[in-house]
DNA sequence: AAAAAAGTTGCCCAGAGTGCAAACATGCAC
DNA sequence: GTGCATGTTTGCACTCTGGGCAACTTTTTT
């Protein structure tokens, strides 16, 4: 049964509201939104990408084509979502961090609390099947650019408290912080396939932890002095920096 | 006349090979191309994004919708050609640097050079018709990854010489300069809407280079350090706001 | 000059995406 | 419950995309 929202007299219905929370109509739409995605990822599974058409994935979801249009504008759309998902997920971690903490501490803990099965596996499968893929791809970097506004916007309240706020600050170290972060699991993919054990994960945590680290050195070249995480930061002030001293 | 490569018998045939440059085939292909660009930015300007067709660029162009599609695969991809173009740019910059230069001193120089009105110009428009438009940003963020990859390769050259390279360094890096080009460019259009005075590009400038130094800096808290930061970095603020000084 | 290679074009077709209006489901008031 | 308002699904029709194919033209080679 892939989706069947429009049958009503199912589960819990006939003695008493169980509970005021979601609707008939809000669970109806979750659940064909699921089924959506559910027959678009199995589809890429069995078919590959490009493979299939949105109507397969009608056909597969129990719905019609139109219905379809009404939820997702494209299939890449539609898988897409499951990176949203993630990403979504990150910036909740973020936003749950205390305001005081330092941004990248709050990012590399947010971060890591992604480095967890059930939240990586489809990200892995996907990075699997389409990481080769452009026309895959592309929507998923608009979910990574998504998440880049979204987290300028959560820095924007956390830092706006009181002083002005950077915009180039804000918005170069939201876009780094994303990138580092895009970059540990590329770098993850690549040594581990997307592998979900134990050894793997641990990886995937190191390396996101340490993506924030080479972002909070400012890239300190890992050759000349690598024990010392005191700065030094090479790049010479008389070009990186206007002068740190008054004018 | 748009495109007139398929007249032939008209400037340097006659009487002698002017030159062995590029050959006929190259010229037309090369003119197509450019009447295809041309064209599309024209109608993008006229109509607004999304407003025109293949067949509209094709005309425009004076060519046939089936040729359009030898040379582009979409409306978006012959308007991303031109962020294309200016982020080759800058990458050809990058390589001309010398090899010993430190990465991010590197990556400044060459993002300075963009700094130029007849660089900057066609990016600036597209900024401003495609900054509130999905539809046409989605092909810009393909631009920038495309040149993130290619600055990850470009780094890889340059850093291997002789040591062990750290996949993860040079992606987070890789990425985190394009990030902070990427935001620079977005802070620069906020502030100035694509202006092309002087004034404008030295602004532009300016925060180009200052978030080189952001990143270089590791992100200093530009506000008085809270507490937890052991590793006093010493390049502290003072890289926020472009100082209104001299230059 | 003739052949070969490269490029253009028209024709055709499957699929994407969207407006519209009818049919259906749900929520709410009585 | 009955009935109405509101939200959702669906079929239909339509335009536009993107690409295979084969005929045709231009450029290069021999």
């Amino acid at each position: 049964m892939p989706a069947t929202p429009p049958s009503s007299a199912d589960a819990p219905s006939a003695s008493h509201p169980p509970a005021d929370g979601p609707s008939r109509r809000e669970l109806n739409k979750a659940a064909t939104r699921q089924a959506i995605t559910d027959a678009a990822l199995a589809l890429l599974r069995s078919n590959g990408p490009g493979n299939f058409t949105v109507e397969d994935i009608a056909d597969a979801a129990g719905i019609s084509r139109r219905t379809f249009f009404n939820y997702f504008s494209s299939t890449e759309a539609a898988i897409a979502a499951v990176t949203f998902g993630f990403l979504d997920k990150a910036l909740q971690q973020f936003r749950l961090r205390p305001a005081g903490e330092p941004f990248l501490e709050s990012a590399r803990a947010a971060l890591v609390e992604l480095a967890d099965p059930m939240t990586v596996a489809p990200l892995a499968e996907l990075y699997s099947l389409g990481q080769a893929n452009p026309q895959l791809s592309r929507s998923e970097l608009e979910a990574w650019d998504h998440c880049t506004v979204e987290i300028i916007t959560a820095a924007r309240e956390r830092l706006s408290e009181g002083a002005e706020l950077d915009e180039l600050y804000l918005r170069a170290l939201a876009g780094s912080v994303i990138s580092c972060g895009k970059a540990a699991m590329d770098v993850w993919f690549l040594q581990c396939g997307g592998s979900l054990t134990p050894e793997s994960l641990s990886t995937l945590r190191q390396l996101l932890i340490d993506s924030m680290g080479l972002l909070g050195s400012g890239f300190a070249r890992p050759d000349p002095a690598p024990t010392t995480t005191q700065a030094t930061t090479p790049a010479d002030a008389s070009t990186a920096t206007p002068s740190p001293d008054r004018h």
